[in-house]
DNA sequence: GCGTATTACGCAACAGCGTTGCTATTCTAG
DNA sequence: CTAGAATAGCAACGCTGTTGCGTAATACGC
C-alpha cells in the first residue's frame, strides 16, 4: 500500500522546488518564484527562510527595477553541501567530489586489478572518500553514491551478478559501504547516475531524457517524466539487448542479432561509421518506444569517436524519425565527458535530498 | 516552472489513496488502512468522513473480531460516480458507460464511414453520450474520455495526424467535444487509454506495464511507475515501429525492417504464429528497455488469435528474457477485451479525479 | 526639495492538514 | 457483574500555505 502524504512532504517538496529554481539561476527573487510556483510572495518568504537556516542559500543583496522598494535577491551557495560519487567500472574506480551546484570539484582514478573482490573494492573506497573528504568542510557532505555495472536491486542495495565480475554475486554493497564508511550511501546502475548527471545540472525543461552508454556493452539511463526510471526489477536501460537483426548473430545474452553483438562486430573490424550508424538505430527506436527529447551519448568506447557517433545519431533521428518538425530529440555528447557516472552518482545523493520530488511514496525511504 | 504543493493537494492526494484502496477490497476499515498508508487512525477517520460526505463510501456495518469494540467497516459505492469512454478506430466507434470500480455497464458500438470528419465523429458522440448518460444518475457523470489513433498532443488535446484518417490534421477535439457535450472531456493516444484501464482495475501493484495493441498497426500503451507514461510529445509506445531487421522490408514510416511491417507480412502469408514470434521478440525488447513486470495483450487483430499470442510472447519471455527468476513478467490479455480501449479512456477520466496524483504537477490541471 | 504613487517585505491572524491526548463506547473473558 | 481490551471520535495542537494590512524604500511629478 503506498505511503500518504503529510506536512513534511509538502514543506520538502515546495523547498525542494525552491532549491531546483536556485540552481539554475545566478540569482533569484522572491516574485519571479511566487509566479513560477504558484505559491504566495509570503509562502515564498518562509521557503527561504528555512533555505537561509539551512545556509543552502545567501542573500545577494537587492536589484533596482524601477519604481519602487528594490527586489532582495538572492543566488545558492554551492558549497553549503557535498556529495562524492563512485563509478564502479571492471578495471577501474572513479572518484569525484562535486558541489551542490553539480560541478566536479576534485576527481581520483584507482586502478582496480581483474576479478576484484567487494573487499578490494570497499578497501579502494573507503581510502578515496578520506582523501576527498578532506576538500569539504566538515558536517557538509552530504553522502557517497555509486554507480556500477548490473544486473543489481536498487530497492535492496544489492549487486546481483555485476556482469564479468567473479566476486560479484548478491553483494549487499550499498550496506557494506554504508557501514565502512559512517554515512548514508546510494547505489544505481551507472547508467542511471549518469543521466542524473545531466538531469541535475540542466533543469527542470530535462524531463524526459536517455543516456546512452557504449562501455563494454551498451545500456542506456532512463529519465522519464522528471525521474529516474528503473523499472520493475532495476533492469531497465538494457538496451544493447534489444534485438535488431531477427537472423542475426548469436549475442552473450543468447538472443540472436543484439544491438550489442551487431554494434560490437563493426567495431571490431575497425568500421566505427558502421557501428556508430547501428546505434543510431536503437536510439531511433528507443525514440519510437519511449519518446524522449533529449539523447545523451556517453561512455569509454563511445567518446573518442564522439563526433562519428554524434553525426550517426543526429541524422538518423533528423532522417528516421516522422513527422521531425514535431518530435524534435536533441542529441549531445555529456559535458561531464568520463565524469559522467560518478558525478552521476555523486547527484543522486543531492538529488535524493534536495531534488524534487515526484511522490510522497519517493519521499518515504529517505 | 513545476507547481509547488499547497494543503488541497495534500488533502486530494491521501483521499484518492484512501479512495484506491476502497476500489480493490470489498471492505475495508480504519486500522487496515492507518497501517498501510502510514497515516494515524485519526487521520483515516477524517478521510472516510470526507468520503462518505461525497458519497464515494458508505458504511457496511460492523466486524466483530475477538475483544474489544467491533471494528467499522465501509465499502466504496460503484455507482456514486460514471464516466463514459470513447474509442474511435478507423472505421467504428466504441462507447461504454463505465461506474467508479470500473465495470462496464453499457456498450455501444456504432460504424464509422470511411474518412470520417470531425464534425461526423462529434455528432455520433454526441448521440451516444446522450444515450448512456439516461443510464446513470443526474450529476453522477464525471465527464467523457477519448481514446483515439495517434499521433496526438495530450496536452492539447488536439491531434495531429491521426493514422490514415484524411480530414484528421491538428484537429483540437478535446475542447470541441467538451464544448459540444458540456461536460469536461479527456483525450489520449488510445494504448494509452487501455493501459489505464488495466491499472485502474488492478490496483497499485500494477505499477510498471504495457498495453500491447495490434489493431491496424501495432503500438503500446506505457504505466511507468504508477501512471500513464506519454514521452515529451504523447508520442511514447510506437512500439510497431521499432526496427527488428536491419535490412528488413521498407514500412509505410520509410525504416527498414520495422516490428510492423515484419509482423504483417507474417500475416498477410497468413502464418499467425510467426506473426505472434515476431511481436514476442519485440516485446521481449521493450522489457529490456523498460523493465516491466506486466505485459497485456490486446486488439481487434490479435485477440482472435488470443492464444497463438500468449503462447509466443509467454515462451519468449520465458527462453529470452536472463535471469528469469528475478526478471519475472506476467503476460496477459485484458478481462476487458475488445472494450479496453473504450473502457480505459472513461477510467482515465475517474483517474484524473479520483485516482492516486503523483505529483503537485498533475494535480494543477484538475 | 518634497509629497505621492509604487513596489516589496514581513508581522499577525487564519483555515485546514495530520497528530496527539484523552474520553466514551462496546465487546470478550472470567 | 467486573476487568480488560480494542475501537471511535472530540478537542487541542503544531505546522503548512493564505490573507490582511502596516511598513520600508524607491522613482517620479510638482
Amino acid at each position: 500500500m503506498d505511503k500518504a502524504a503529510d506536512l513534511d512532504y509538502l514543506r520538502d517538496y515546495n523547498d525542494a522546488l525552491v532549491v531546483a529554481i536556485a540552481r539554475r539561476t545566478d540569482v533569484f527573487d522572491r516574485a519571479t518564484i511566487a509566479a513560477g510556483t504558484g505559491l504566495t510572495p509570503q509562502a515564498v518568504s518562509k521557503v527561504i527562510a528555512r533555505l537561509l537556516a539551512a545556509g543552502l542559500v545567501e542573500p545577494d543583496g537587492v536589484r533596482r527595477q524601477g519604481v519602487g522598494k528594490p527586489t532582495s535577491v538572492y543566488h545558492l551557495v554551492p558549497d553549503s553541501r557535498y556529495a562524492i560519487g563512485a563509478h564502479v567500472a571492471r578495471r577501474t574506480l572513479r572518484l569525484v567530489l562535486t558541489d551542490l551546484a553539480g560541478e566536479v570539484l576534485q576527481t581520483i582514478l584507482t586502478p582496480l586489478p581483474e576479478d576484484f573482490t567487494p573487499q578490494r573494492l570497499l578497501d579502494d573506497l573507503a581510502d578515496g572518500v578520506a582523501a576527498l573528504s578532506g576538500g569539504c568542510r566538515a558536517g557538509r557532505l552530504v553522502g557517497v553514491g555509486i554507480g556500477m555495472v548490473g544486473p543489481l536491486d536498487h530497492a535492496e542495495g544489492v549487486v546481483r551478478d555485476a556482469h564479468r565480475l567473479r566476486h560479484w554475486h548478491d553483494v549487499p554493497l550499498r550496506d557494506l559501504a554504508a557501514e565502512r564508511l559512517g554515512i548514508p550511501v546510494l547505489m544505481d546502475k551507472d547508467v542511471t547516475a549518469g543521466v542524473t548527471a545531466e538531469a541535475w545540472r540542466r533543469g527542470t525543461e530535462f524531463r524526459d531524457a536517455v543516456l546512452i552508454m557504449v562501455e563494454s556493452g551498451i545500456g542506456a539511463g532512463l529519465w522519464l517524466g522528471g525521474g529516474a526510471y528503473r523499472g520493475a526489477h532495476t533492469n531497465a536501460g538494457e538496451f544493447g539487448h534489444m534485438v535488431v537483426q531477427l537472423d542475426g548473430p548469436r549475442c552473450v545474452c543468447g538472443r540472436r542479432g543484439c544491438l550489442e553483438i551487431v554494434h560490437d562486430q563493426a567495431r571490431a573490424r575497425g568500421d566505427v561509421d558502421a557501428a556508430a550508424r547501428v546505434l543510431a538505430v536503437g536510439v531511433v527506436n528507443l525514440l519510437q518506444a519511449i519518446d524522449v527529447d533529449h539523447v545523451v551519448l556517453a561512455g569509454a568506447d563511445l567518446l573518442p569517436h564522439a563526433d562519428a557517433y554524434l553525426d550517426a545519431v543526429r541524422s538518423a533521428v533528423r532522417d528516421e524519425v516522422p513527422r521531425v518538425d514535431w518530435l524534435t530529440a536533441e542529441v549531445t555528447t555529456s559535458a561531464l565527458g568520463t565524469d559522467v557516472i560518478a558525478a552521476g552518482a555523486a547527484m543522486q545523493v543531492l538529488n535524493e535530498k534536495y531534488g524534487p520530488l515526484t511522490s510522497p511514496r519517493q519521499a518515504a525511504h529517505v
